[in-house]
Formats: C-alpha cells, structure tokens, sequence
DNA sequence: CTATGTGCAAAGTGTTTGCAAATTT
DNA sequence: AAATTTGCAAACACTTTGCACATAG
C-alpha cells in the first residue's frame, strides 16, 4: 500500500513526538484541532495505527485506554500511582535479563514490556 | 463494608484458582454458567472487582480487554506472539533491578509489571 | 430484619468502520 | 485519473450501572 502524506498524519506525528506525557488519542485529537479544526477523531485513531504498522510510534497499554508514545528506541516506563503520570526510563543499567534461563524454560524472549509502579519525585516531596 | 459469601463469588473465585490461562471475564462467565446457569455476566464483573479489592485475584490488562490471575504472589508473564497465550514466570532470577539508580532518578518504585514477548516452545517447535 | 448481592437491560466508554466526498500522487 | 484518506455517524466490544427482587448473616 502506497501510503499518502496528508497533513492530518504529519500534524499528528509531530504533536506526538513534542510531547513527553504519552497522551491518549482524545488528547491528539485535542491538540491537532488546534490547526485542523474539523478533523475527526476516527481520522486520529487511522493515523496513530497507521504510524504503529510503520513503526514509528508504540502503543502502550494504560488501563482500558491505548496511549502512544513516539519514541521507538527501546526503554522502560515508570508510572506514579498518585499522579498517574507514565515517564521514560532509560534502559541503561536499570535491569538485567537472564535469558538464558528463559530459554531453558521453552520461552523465546524478544521484546520485553517493564512498567515500574510507584511514587514520583514531585509527588513524593508534594510539590504538585 | 460486611462482604458476603455468595455461591456466585466462592464460584468465580474456584474457578480462577483452577485455571493457569489467564482468562477474561467471559471465559469465567461461562464456565461459571455451567453451575449457575442464570447468573449475569455484569454479576461477574462486580465480583471480580471485589476479589480484585481483596487482593485475591489481580487484573491483567492485555490490549482491549482484562484477563484476571489468582495467583497473587509477585511473578512476571510471558505472552506468546503465535498463540497469544500468556504464561507465568517465577521471579526468581529472572531480572535483576538497580532499584538504588531509580530512587536517584527520583522514582521510588513499589511495583514492578514485566511481561515478556516473544515465542513458546510449542509455537517455536510447531507442537501446535 | 436489613444490608449486601443478584439478574436484567440499558447506558457508558474507548475504538473501529462503512460510505460518499475530498485529496494526494 | 486512480488509489488513498477524510469527516461523519453509526456500529462495536468490553465494562459498568440503576433498579426491583432475592438472599446471607
């Protein structure tokens, strides 16, 4: 499939790649109405697994919500039970695997999900 | 709140601690039906909240919809790519957690959700 | 007896889809 | 010109909820 590039994917791509905060896609939606005003929901859902099948962008998996995240390196994903906020993790000696065992057990590891659950700095020190 | 013993509830709960799958909440209405042919599949869902709120069962999130796991003891899952089963992992030497960095970074971690992707023996070897 | 739980059906929420018109290439 | 994409609204899938009746304690 020949895909286009109209300015409805590229201004979703571009919100999402400026933001930290890993939105849903009712907060894309929020911002790409900023400049395309009458551009629908259903049109930001296309895109966003559009963008997924082309691996640009990941989908995480928040409760019953998807949020996307534009960055594609591999990383880790920290989420504060107070704030409910999702930040990025370094993968950098922050885990290590021992596959061989898994492998031992019959299960070929390729990708791995890790979601630490806890309290944020900010929340900790209560500066929200 | 005074929690009752109901024959739905003491039902729901045999019949996750009698399964290794994972499953959904449509999964345990229908085995569940097979004893309680009348019960409702909203009656499900109240009840495996209230477990989930006792702290006897957890609740997986997997894509759109919850599966839910009587096994409550910390162990991580490995979810196969071919046959979307989702298996558990015994937590010992596993993974090894520099928690002290994350603390540094400023996140003080409580929980810790891994899911492992990749494929199962069966799929790998074609057992299936 | 009374608070808690149930079955039922309707409502809610996030996401997907069919279609005719619009747009990219 | 042809194939892809869009906006719209309706449909979908999973989950929650209001209510009148049932039941455990």
């Amino acid at each position: 499939m020949q895909r286009r590039n109209t300015n409805q994917r590229k201004l979703i791509y571009e919100v999402l790649k400026n933001t930290n905060i890993h939105p849903t896609a009712d907060w894309i939606y929020e911002q790409v109405r900023k400049e395309i005003s009458n551009i629908s929901l259903g049109t930001v859902y296309r895109n966003l697994k559009v963008l997924k099948e082309e691996g640009k962008i990941l989908e995480i998996n928040d409760g019953k919500q998807s949020r996307f995240d534009a960055r594609t390196d591999k990383h880790f994903h920290f989420k504060c039970t107070s704030c409910a906020g999702i930040y990025d993790i370094d993968k950098e000696g922050i885990i290590e695997i021992n596959d061989a065992k898994l492998a031992q057990m019959g299960y070929f590891v390729q990708d791995l999900d890790v979601v630490f659950v806890g309290i944020c700095y900010k929340c900790k020190t209560g500066e929200n």
